[in-house]
DNA sequence: AGAAACTGCGAACATCGATCGCAGTTATGG
DNA sequence: CCATAACTGCGATCGATGTTCGCAGTTTCT
C-alpha cells in the first residue's frame, strides 16, 4: 500500500481522490491544531482582501501562525484549498427559500442570490472552473436547482448542464462588474480607451457605433436589473421545450 | 521619461499599455531573430500538445532555441503572450461567411465556428478571461458579431455584452467536452464516481434522479447538436425584445 | 509496554516569471 | 565619416511559488 498520509492522500496510487472523500482526521495522533474549515475561513478572508492571486500557501500559513509545510496535513495541495473555499462561500447561499413553482422565476432568484456571493467574494470568478468542483454545499445547491426544475420535461443531463451554464453566466457578469479594490479604474480606463481607439482607427463601424451608443445613453437600468432581465431570458430559453 | 524598452514597454510609468498598442520593433538596432507572430505560433503548438499549464516562458524559449530572457524583447510578460495566442487562434474563425439576416441564426453559426476553435485548441478555455483581451482579430470578430445584430433594437452595451456572454457559454461547453490528451478518462471517471456516490449517499433525490436518467437514456443527440440547440435558445432569449 | 498512526514543522528542491547589465549591432545626426 | 543613441540577444540572478522529506514528539490501539 502506498498510503502515507490520511488527510492529504499524498500517494494514493494513481487514483486521486477528491478532498471530500478523504477523512479530515485520523484517530491515532495528537489533536490537530487547525481544521479544514478554519483553513477555508482564513483563506476566504485573505482572498476577499487581497485577491486570489495574492493567496499563497505561505501567506495562508503565516496568517494561521504556522509554516507552509503544516498546511499539507489538512490539504493535498492548492487545488483542495480552492475546493474548500468555493464550497465555503457556496454555503452562504440561502437554500431554504421556498420554490414558487415557476422554474424560470425560481432559478432566476437563485441566480440573483449566487450573484450576491460573487459580489461579496470577487475572487470567486477567478477560481479556475474545474469540471467538477462540488463539495457538500455545492451538492445541496445543485439539488435545490434541479428540484426547481422538477416539472420541466428535460433529460437529466440537460438540467445539470443548464445549472452549469447559468453559473458560468453569473461568473461572467461578476467579472464585468467593477471591482472595488486595487484601483482597477486606471486599468479599466486604459483598456476602454484602447477599445474605442482601435475601433475607430480600424475599419469597425458597427463596433464604433455600439460603443458610441453606449457612451451616449446613460444606463438608467441598474446592473442588477440588467442581470435579472438577462438571466430570466436566458433561463427561459434554456428550459423552453419548443423545438 | 521612464522608457526603457520599446517592445516590452518595461517601465511605462503607471500606464500599462496593451501589447497591440506597442510597436513590435524599433528602427535602430539589429534585425530581430524572431517575431511576435512566431512566438504566438510556437506557443500555440506547445499549448496544443501539452496544455496551457505546461507552457512556461522557459519551455517556449527552449522551443525557439533561445534563452528565457530573450522573450522579453518581444513581449512584456506572460499575459502578453496569452493575448497573442488568443488572438492568433481567433484568426482561425471564418469571418467571410455571409450573414443571412437572421441574427439568432447568424450568431449561432458563429458560435459553432468558435466552438470548433475551442475543440482544436483545448487550452483556450483555460486562458484566464481578462475583461478585455481583444487583439486585431478579436476586434474583427466583435465587429462581425455586432454587425450580425444590426437590425436588433438593443443598446450598444447590450450587444457587446451579449457577445461576451455567448463566448463564455462556448468556453463552458468546451470545458465539459472530453479532452483527448493526458488520459483524462480516469479523472473523469473518478469525478463522476464521486458525484453519484455523494448524490445517493447524501439526501439528494432530485440530483440522483437526474444522474440516473442521464445514465439510462443513451444520448442519441450529438454534443454538437445539443450545443447548437442550446445556443439557439439562449441567443434567442438574449435578443428578444419582449419585456 | 510496545508498535502503529498520526502531528507540527524546519529545511530543502524544482520551477516559475521577471530583471539587470553587458557585449555586440544597426541606424541616425552632425 | 564617425560618434552617439537606440536597439538586440542573453548569461546570471533574484524573489516567490507549490510541494516533499525527514525527524522529533504525541496519542491511540493491541
Amino acid at each position: 500500500m502506498l498510503w502515507r498520509n490520511r488527510a492529504t492522500g499524498g500517494a494514493v496510487d494513481e487514483e486521486h481522490v477528491v478532498v471530500w472523500e478523504r477523512p479530515e482526521r485520523g484517530a491515532r495522533g495528537p489533536a490537530a491544531v487547525h481544521s479544514r474549515a478554519e483553513l477555508a475561513a482564513v483563506a476566504v478572508t485573505l482572498a476577499d482582501r487581497d485577491g486570489l492571486a495574492a493567496l499563497s500557501m505561505r501567506r495562508l500559513a503565516t496568517a494561521l501562525g504556522t509554516g507552509p509545510a503544516s498546511l499539507y496535513r489538512y490539504v493535498a495541495g492548492r487545488e483542495d484549498l480552492l475546493d474548500l473555499m468555493t464550497d465555503a462561500v457556496t454555503g452562504e447561499i440561502d437554500l431554504d427559500a421556498p420554490l414558487g413553482g415557476d422554474p424560470v422565476a425560481d432559478l432566476t432568484a437563485l441566480a440573483l442570490r449566487t450573484r450576491a456571493v460573487h459580489l461579496r467574494h470577487p475572487w470567486l470568478s477567478d477560481v479556475p472552473p474545474e469540471p467538477l468542483r462540488l463539495g457538500p454545499r455545492g451538492l445541496d445547491y445543485l439539488e435545490y436547482a434541479i428540484r426547481a426544475m422538477a416539472d420541466v420535461e428535460l433529460p437529466g443531463r440537460a438540467k445539470t448542464e443548464a445549472v452549469a451554464l447559468v453559473n458560468a453566466l453569473v461568473a461572467q457578469f461578476a467579472r464585468v462588474e467593477p471591482r472595488d479594490g486595487d484601483g482597477g479604474d486606471d486599468r479599466r480606463a486604459a483598456r476602454a480607451g484602447y477599445l474605442v481607439r482601435a475601433a475607430t482607427a480600424g475599419n469597425h463601424p458597427h463596433l464604433a457605433a455600439a460603443l458610441a451608443d453606449d457612451a451616449d445613453v446613460s444606463p438608467r437600468e441598474t446592473t442588477e436589473e440588467l442581470f435579472e432581465r438577462t438571466m430570466r431570458r436566458v433561463i427561459g430559453g434554456l428550459l423552453s421545450d419548443t423545438r
